[in-house]
DNA sequence: GTCGTAATGACAGTTACTGACATCACTGTA
DNA sequence: TACAGTGATGTCAGTAACTGTCATTACGAC
């Protein structure tokens, strides 16, 4: 991140980052499958976040009540665990370059087929089960796109909430 | 895609590409941005496809509406200029790697922020401009999924119906 | 103190991609 | 017809992201 924000992430190379760390090359590749994974949680992060909770809903919980309380705890959990000012430095790294834009996308659409899974895990048909999930990852992305914007105050719980409220608006 | 259902995509080299077609690696690369681009349409497509029919949608036309039109006239195309069996031969060799699926939920995210903007244009207020957005693409991922699965008669057009019924029951 | 295991370093090699310059095909004009 | 200009292509050298392989080192169990 620090030599990042310095020189910006194409004008920094894996070498640098290495060198940077106190390590080789080669050993960096051992720890992140690339160069644009430095920058990604490791482990089950998103897993644990999104999809457990999915998989644990009750069963009289329904498709779109699932997602919603699992975006409901992501929330909290998210407000606290990187912080704020952690997540608006990183997303302006990952703003500034396509490669890691695309990246982040492509992270998202990894958990959104896994609530998928997790909801027909669930007994939740399929139409249904993948709608729901791209529901709840669209709604995160939006509210997300907005907590980390310049000037923007409000919690992101809240705009998790105004996302929802505005979908069902929208299809109202 | 000849080279690359014969042997898989990562088993290509660029330099099989260029030779099969008869040209020079470095003129490939002038005609593409990557190796992964050659396997997405050139051009504005999407935008002809996606947005313009957003960004001209009258007045009088709700958010929702206006992607929703926007998906009945790209549904009719799609099912004709590239072909369903097209659409299929391609659609394996994108599943069959993690940085193709990556660069397509990328390209659909970038469509996803076009139409956003086109909604601003139109006088679309912020969280339901991006929103509806959203729900386009999540609508038209989820219906392209399965009109390109083994199996699959219905049409397009008909699988983005049942993606939208399938999302407002959800959140009904 | 020794053995086994996992992490790291060292090094060579492949491949995607880029910059710079020369060459060639093509088009409009005197 | 000769010629100048423009755009596409070939050639070549170079960078940087990754990978396979093997040697070395740190470390905990016994």
């Amino acid at each position: 991140m620090e030599l990042f924000t310095e020189r910006g992430y194409e004008q920094t190379t894996v070498a640098d980052i290495a060198a940077h760390a106190g390590l080789t090359e080669r050993t960096f590749f051992r720890h992140f499958a690339d160069k644009r994974e430095v920058l990604f949680p490791v482990g089950t992060w998103f897993h644990d976040l999104f999809v457990e909770p999915v998989a644990a809903a009750p069963d009289d919980i329904s498709p779109i009540g699932a997602v919603t309380r699992a975006l409901a705890t992501a929330a909290k959990t998210m407000e606290a665990e990187p912080g704020r000012e952690n997540a608006r430095a990183r997303h302006r790294i990952v703003a500034s370059n396509p490669d890691l834009l695309e990246r982040e996308v492509g992270k998202l659409a990894g958990v959104a087929a896994a609530i998928a899974a997790a909801q027909r895990g669930r007994g939740v048909e399929e139409p249904a089960a993948s709608l729901t999930a791209e529901l709840c990852i669209a709604a995160f992305r939006v509210a997300f796109e907005r907590w980390v914007a310049d000037g923007e105050t409000r919690s992101l719980g809240e705009l998790i909430e105004e996302s929802l409220e505005g979908i069902a608006a929208a299809v109202a």
